[in-house]
DNA sequence: GTCGCCCGTTCAGGCCACTGTCAGGTAACG
DNA sequence: CGTTACCTGACAGTGGCCTGAACGGGCGAC
């Protein structure tokens, strides 16, 4: 499953991103509304996490406006206020659960499995690119049917280039996925990950965009 | 918004590209299925306008085809066959609306404007220099609806005739874009790479100003 | 522990598109 | 007309890219 999680605080972004992570799941973690509005835009999650006393606003803002653009993407809000007014008033506005803070990692852990089982329920939201067919949450993959293994560095490479078809991803966006951010790599591990994603995906699969960087081809191969 | 209108018909075609291109969107206009295949491939698009009847085969086929990938762009289908039957089968095959020649350009707009309401935007900026359209983020140049690849040195050129339009530059501001501040070159590497790029953006994309510079041609070739 | 396996990373060799140079031709200007 | 500035096809060198192969570490099986 993938989570857009949206939390100004440092240290509880780290502890909640962690727990998520380790439950499995793909795990975006922003600092601020604008970023967020950023992240819907060009990724479809399946849960988000939202906090509501943001730098550049409330978390209101953003639940009311992705609600208005029809989106249903469920959301558990994240907030220290824990007055009646505010939980009836998020619900309202669409929000799908409170955890109140300070809440515990495993009852949060609880809150998303049970999205997750709820999702898993639904008809499968599968991500499909030309002959390919990926499970984001199950993180499986098939190709004209044929189930495909990715490895760990394979997967987090692939996810990138799924955000948006087509988009170009530079070599240090790249590098980024895989490693902790600002990770200088001196080799060539990035041509060595595409050379065998090609060979998983189909050798058009992934375009190079030569002194640029690449791109997922988003028809067949 | 991001169009692809696969229009046979000369006359018809410009006028819906102009009144889509006037409506805001960017439009990618082909004149066969052949071509818009490889528009598909090379682009991701929010929105197709396709023609039935084409020099090449039947826009159903293409439509068929694109849906049988996984492709969910939206389509609007373009055609003088008002019959009952013609349209429960595009729909059928996967079409999204249907407009029935001869039709409103208003209402065409209308139709447009639906789906971009319901698209969630795309983040990068087009910027649109003529018959030119320029993805500067994902570095992605179209001509007429033709993609146009560039090479490193050719975008770093034209990125800077693309940050002021028509304005004149100087050979020693070109030269400092493709080197280091201040480096001197001796031969016309220059002249060398307007030529190219002449060559991809069309004859007239480029005007010399003799013993000055060049500067980028704001309007249509 | 120790063996075996798989994954991540690095390296080296080869390929080919891009680059920069030049030379001969063309257009502008007096 | 001559002179100057510019255009462009051709070409060799090079650097970016690809990929098979090998190394080493982590982890599970036993």
């Amino acid at each position: 499953m993938r989570v857009l999680l949206v939390e100004d605080t440092t240290g509880l972004g780290e502890a909640v991103r962690d727990q998520i992570s380790e439950d499995g799941h793909a795990v975006d973690w922003v600092q601020s509304l604008c970023f967020a509005e950023t992240s819907v835009k060009t990724t479809t999650y399946n849960l988000i996490l939202l906090d509501l006393m943001l730098p550049d606003g409330h978390g209101f803002d953003f639940l009311k406006k992705l609600r208005a653009t029809g989106d249903a993407t469920p959301i558990i809000i994240l907030t220290a206020k824990d007055q009646v007014s505010d939980r009836i008033a998020g619900l309202n506005a669409g929000a799908d659960d409170y955890l109140v803070k300070p809440f515990d990692l495993s009852e949060l852990s609880a809150r998303v499995a049970a999205v997750a089982r709820r999702y898993r329920g639904n008809p499968n939201p599968l991500v499909r690119i030309g002959d390919l067919e990926v499970d984001l949450g199950d993180h499986r993959l098939s190709r004209n049917g044929q189930p495909v293994e990715l490895t760990a560095r394979e997967w987090a490479l692939f996810e990138g280039f799924l955000q948006r078809p087509g988009i170009l991803l530079s070599r240090a966006q790249l590098e980024d996925r895989l490693y902790e951010f600002g990770a200088e790599i001196e080799s060539n591990t990035i041509e060595v990950y595409i050379s065998r994603l090609r060979k998983k995906l189909g050798r058009d699969a992934i375009v190079t965009v030569r002194s640029m960087g690449y791109r997922l081809n988003s028809y067949d191969h």
